[in-house]
RNA sequence: GGGCGGUUAGCUCAGCUGGUAGAGCGCCUGCCUUACACGCAGGUGGCCGCAGGUUCGAGUCCUGCACCGCCCACCA
């Protein structure tokens, strides 16, 4: 064992391993009949581990682990999602580097060639989790496309359908041009843009004057069928029921009156397009407007006379019309926010366009009941009433996309019309029987599938054992930007499709901004690939640091956070060096004779109840402050500096107390530091089994009445420290404890006694104070002020031995 | 515009049901003491964002204000 630990070789050892023997495999270890299931996120299969992920790896590993150690059958399964929009942009943006596109390639050429590229390209993540350490059940990775999975998603769907609430309709949706495929609101990415807006008047058809209206988007007044006011608004209200005639195509519209139009804004008039805005489609679907289309699905204008024109073209072309006919009273700048595609960037096109819906109500009801009695918590409080939240106000689900890659929509249609939803592929219309068939060609939303991951990856809709034995699972840990797209859907279809929630307890893990605040992007530069700090300071390191910085909020990646998991990882290793040392051939056993013994079992103990207290909550970083502590103040800094005289005298109670404090303290620190605690188990004598299937530490609390004693000592040792005075001990054991600790070759005489009696005479002078404060005395609790008391006679007696 | 969260030592952050402020890093002073200089011992450093209120007592509870984040939202 060399002096300085070395992470990178120790820790790809140990995970070659741990893999090979077995122990990730679900149920490795298992001492008990319950069982302990997590199931990753499961990233794209286009991605890369980033520090989000590292995060929550780093966080259900521990839970995993922790479990596997108390004797669960622990299952956390792995595997990928096929990222529909997100695959299919990778594959399209080769095919036009390539200078050629999808359509010209086709469909089927282009699955092939997608398929062909994950083979060769995709799936990197998993080999980034086995490097921090994680450990998944990789022998069950699935993929949201896998053959039985595409089983899942069928089903799924076909059950919606039977349920009848799978329909069609002809809505406004969000339109990515560049995709050219509908978006659902949760993927349009809202940004601040720089427009201008322009104010222009409409004519009266009959007498003077007119109405003026602001737009940014000139061009959709093509598109124009009605210009709405607030029935309130006394400018307007003479005008209600008028007809204006819209610029370029001299459309005679109507004046109407609606509520949704704020008379604050703009002229307080607004145009009406139910073709090319949300709003106005609303206003217009209520009051019986037509719905008129100028832009296609490529964005590009469509109307008579602008056919293949840019917007912004059509827009100046527009403007100009009005602008010649003294139409446009003025045009200012304008910054609003524009919604955009999260994937491409491109600017959101809202188009009508008929889509597959999915109604809410019959999935959300009981989920919300599972959620209101806290059958499924989520992790902090706050995120458990913005899940509650979301479900109350969810709206019909979109679950069609005009894309390649995914799952196809199971229904067909007869040259009739007849619609037949069916799984597997019916042979001939339901209705009327006609065997010409022909499948609708978009895809479901990728968290369609998604939604099924806790139970169709153990193999549902079939019943396989794993389904019997694993669900519903336990733990489900995530990025909050997810609780309404993932964690939502697997509660509702978990408890739609199999009549039970797929898990207990949902962590929110914290968000990890770049150091300076700012969101990690790589747009920005700010990312920091969490592979970096693995490879510099290990994987043990990474995970601790993570989890030391973890909160119910956002945090800043701190590398001295990392840096402080690698230093608590070379201090474990030395000082297992130091009792490996002296310790050949002796035989680990808990001998508590003398106090110092007595107290770091107790220590153990008391940390023990700790950790598992904290790790129970899901307080990863109490957890790991209080393992810290343990180690660097408990472990080496008393523990092991009080024993050493005795452990170089060859003494075997302490020789053997030494071996099984430090075996009980790996194991504590097992969850959180696998490898550095796996590399020095393998050193200590006797040992066959791997410490990731040994058992987690028991309670024993016989040792607890030592903590006084030697705190006495703590106090003599520092104030001997501080001043030079030694301070009288009451047994021989506290003295003897004292001199391994305060060693004579490194006492100083003097020391600053003034220092010190300034000190304490300012501690005695508040205490004092306090307790001569009646209604302090009379309201405090007894405890606290009992301790106030103990701490004066303390510092009094202290002040008394340094003299005055 | 709505909702949630933050403001504590130079930096990053802990502080549970109110009891008189903590950690890590940094800085200062000693130490290469045969486990570890990725270390040991000791120390410096805070009107706990601002203004009120409740209380014997307030980072901790209440009200208002000021900044800073995040999420959501159809303001043309």
């Amino acid at each position: 064992m060399e002096p300085l630990y070395q992470p990178g070789s120790v820790e790809r050892r140990w995970q070659e391993t741990w893999e090979s023997e077995g122990l990730y495999l679900a149920g490795a270890g298992r001492r008990r009949d319950e069982s302990f299931v997590i199931c990753v996120p499961p990233p794209n299969v286009t991605g890369e581990l980033h520090m989000g992920h590292a995060l929550n790896g780093s966080i259900q590993d521990v839970l995993v682990r922790w479990h596997r150690m108390r004797g669960f059958d622990t299952l956390w399964q792995p595997g990928y999602d096929h990222a529909g929009i997100s695959t299919q942009n990778v594959i399209e943006k080769q095919l036009i580097a390539e200078g050629t596109t999808r359509q010209e390639v086709g469909r089927e050429a282009f699955l092939e060639r997608t398929w062909r590229w994950l083979d060769e390209t995709g799936r990197t993540i998993m080999g980034q989790y086995r490097r921090l350490g994680a450990s998944l059940d990789y022998s069950r990775e699935r993929f949201t496309m896998d053959e039985g999975y595409v089983e899942a998603v069928m089903t799924f769907f076909v059950r919606l359908w039977d349920a009848g609430w799978i329909y069609r309709a002809n809505r406004i949706v969000n339109w990515c041009p560049y995709h050219q495929t509908a978006i659902s609101d949760l993927e349009v990415e809202h940004v601040e843009t720089d427009d201008m807006l322009s104010f222009v008047r409409y004519p009266f058809v009959e007498g003077d004057g007119g109405i003026a209206v602001a737009t940014v988007r000139p061009a959709t007044m093509l598109a124009d069928v009605a210009v709405a006011v607030h029935p309130d608004d006394p400018r307007y209200r003479d005008a209600i029921g008028r007809e204006l005639v819209v610029p370029v195509v001299e459309r005679r519209v109507p004046v109407i009156a609606d509520e949704r139009v704020d008379p604050a804004f703009g002229t307080g008039a607004v145009k009406v397009t139910p073709g090319h805005d949300p709003m106005d489609f609303e206003i217009g679907r209520d009051h019986g407007l037509e719905t008129l289309t100028v832009i296609g699905p490529d964005g590009r204008m469509i109307a008579p006379g602008f056919e293949g024109l840019e917007q912004k073209e059509a827009d100046a072309k527009v403007v100009a019309w009005a602008e010649e006919r003294g139409l446009v009273e003025k045009r200012e700048p304008y910054r609003h926010s524009v919604g955009t595609c999260e994937r491409c960037h491109s600017r959101i096109e809202p188009l009508v366009s008929p889509q597959w819906w999915c109604r809410m109500e019959g999935l959300a009801a009981p989920a919300l009941e599972a959620l209101r009695e806290r059958r499924v918590r989520f992790h902090p409080e706050s995120q458990h009433r913005f899940a509650i939240e979301s479900l109350e106000q969810a709206p019909d689900w979109c679950v069609s996309r005009q894309l390649w890659w995914g799952h196809q929509i199971p229904i067909w249609a007869c040259p009739d019309g007849h619609l037949t939803c069916a799984w597997p592929p019916p042979a001939a219309c339901a209705e009327c029987g006609s065997g010409e068939l022909v499948r609708d060609p978009d895809v479901l939303d990728t968290w369609f599938s998604s939604a099924l991951w806790p139970f169709a990856t153990l193999g549902w809709p079939a019943e396989t054992p794993e389904l019997a034995r694993y669900y519903p699972g336990d733990v489900n840990s995530t990025a909050r930007e997810i609780i309404r797209l993932w964690e939502n859907r697997m509660i509702f279809s978990g408890l739609f499709l199999l009549g039970g929630i797929p898990f207990t307890d949902v962590i929110i893990h914290s968000t990890v901004l770049a150091a300076d605040g700012r969101r990690m992007s790589k747009s920005l530069g700010t990312g920091v690939d969490p592979m970096e700090p693995v490879e510099a300071h290990g994987a043990d390191a990474t995970r601790y640091g993570l989890l030391k910085i973890s909160s119910t909020q956002d945090v800043r990646y701190a590398v001295g956070a990392i840096e402080e998991g690698r230093k608590l990882a070379n201090k474990l290793w030395n000082v297992a060096r130091l009792i490996v040392q002296q310790t050949e051939g002796v035989t680990p056993d808990a001998r508590p004779t003398a106090l110092e013994e007595r107290w770091i079992l107790a220590r153990l103990d008391a940390a023990r109840a700790a950790v598992e207290d904290a790790w129970a909550r899901f307080d990863f970083a109490s957890a790991t402050g209080v393992l810290y502590h343990l180690t660097f103040d408990d472990f080496c800094d008393w523990y092991a500096e009080a024993v050493k005289p005795r452990l170089y005298d060859g003494d075997e109670d302490c020789r053997a107390t030494a071996l099984a404090a430090l075996e009980t303290l790996l194991a504590l620190l097992h969850p959180l530091m696998p490898h550095v605690t796996e590399e020095i188990w393998s050193h200590l004598p006797g040992r066959t089994a791997s410490l990731i299937v040994s058992p987690w530490p028991e309670p024993d609390g016989s040792h607890a009445a030592s903590h006084d004693a030697l705190e006495r000592v703590k106090e003599a040792a520092q104030v001997f420290r501080r001043s030079g005075v030694a301070v009288e001990l009451a047994s021989e054991e506290e003295r003897r404890v004292f001199a391994a600790v305060v060693r004579p070759e490194r006492r100083r005489d003097g020391g600053d006694v003034d220092a010190e009696r300034a000190r304490l005479r300012k501690e005695i002078a508040r205490a004092e104070g306090m307790l001569g404060n009646e209604r302090f005395v009379a309201n405090a609790p007894a405890d606290v002020v009992d301790g106030e008391r103990a701490k004066l006679e303390r510092y009094r007696r202290e002040l008394e031995l340094l003299g005055s």
